[in-house]
DNA sequence: ATGGCATGACAATCATGA
């Protein structure tokens, strides 16, 4: 048996709904965070997603920002201890839930985007990480089966970049970026994505302008990172780029990790942690 | 240096994204 976690920056929920509901027949995840959704939580759609097998946490807001984690009913016990936003970092902005399911910790995060290096949104987004990994740092104590799942905005590598010169110290792949990135790493988290041997230019998000993602001009900026415990059972994780090349699609696609059910006994591969 | 495209709020442009 196997267990499917994922991510997806949906870019509203509203104008993605059908999407979502149709991948989730097709492909029936048993844990799905997503981001932007873009909706106040009096207009989140529970009722057709519960209609379609999944219970819904969320925390949003109106036109910005807005995170979700759904849980299919058939596979998944109930949610304990939710939590919406970072403690001790006082944002009006909706960009953090956590729950607590089957033993795991679930933590689904949109990072700001930054806009531009130097500017007050970059500022906001190394302090929001900031207090994210002072957050996570005790979460990871208490939780030895976490998974980190969203939209980091970071393209932790030069691979994750159609074209690294170009994107060289720019907005999603700054320095301070990408030494935020190896600052959660360094909790004790891995990236799922690169415990496998993968596709070169592997990307989750290609601008709508350009035919970018016709010409695979995009960067790995989702990212799913597993505590070691969840990394030992993870049995593969992967981008689904077919979402992208739908009518009116997000300019993210999903990211997919699968992990081997507890009750497998685990040691299906060796972890490859970095130290 | 700027816009390209998409979304939402709002009613013609503007903020934001990445």
């Amino acid at each position: 048996m196997s267990f499917s976690l994922a991510t997806w920056n949906v870019n509203s929920l509203k104008v993605r709904l059908p999407h979502l509901l149709a991948w989730l027949n097709t492909r029936p995840l048993d844990i799905v965070c997503l981001q932007e959704t873009k909706l106040a939580d009096d207009s989140f759609p529970a009722r057709d997603l519960l209609d379609v097998g999944y219970r819904c946490h969320f925390a949003g807001q109106k036109t910005y920002n807005g995170v979700a984690i759904l849980l299919r009913a058939e596979s998944v016990g109930n949610a304990d201890a939710v939590v919406t936003g970072l403690p001790d970092f006082d944002d009006a902005q909706k960009r953090v839930i956590a729950i607590t399911v089957d033993g795991m910790r679930i933590v689904c995060a949109y990072f700001p985007n930054g806009q531009a290096v130097g500017s007050e949104k970059y500022a906001y987004k190394l302090k929001w990480i900031t207090a994210l990994t002072q957050w996570l740092r005790n979460e990871i104590v208490q939780h030895e089966r976490l998974a980190l799942l969203g939209d980091f905005n970071i393209a932790p590598e030069p691979r994750d970049v159609h074209d690294p010169a170009l994107w060289d110290g720019q907005i999603l792949c700054s320095d301070a970026e990408r030494e935020a990135f190896r600052g959660l790493v360094a909790l004790g988290l891995g990236d799922a994505f690169r415990l496998f041997d993968q596709p070169e230019r592997s990307f989750t998000w290609w601008d709508y302008r350009d035919l970018a993602f016709r010409r695979k001009m995009g960067l790995r900026i989702d990212h799913i990172l597993l505590t070691s415990a969840l990394a030992r059972i993870c049995t593969g994780c992967s981008i689904d780029v077919e979402l992208r090349r739908k009518e009116r699609p997000s300019d993210h696609a999903p990211v997919i990790a699968t992990l081997a059910s507890a009750s497998d006994g685990g040691a299906i591969r060796p972890s490859v942690l970095q130290p």
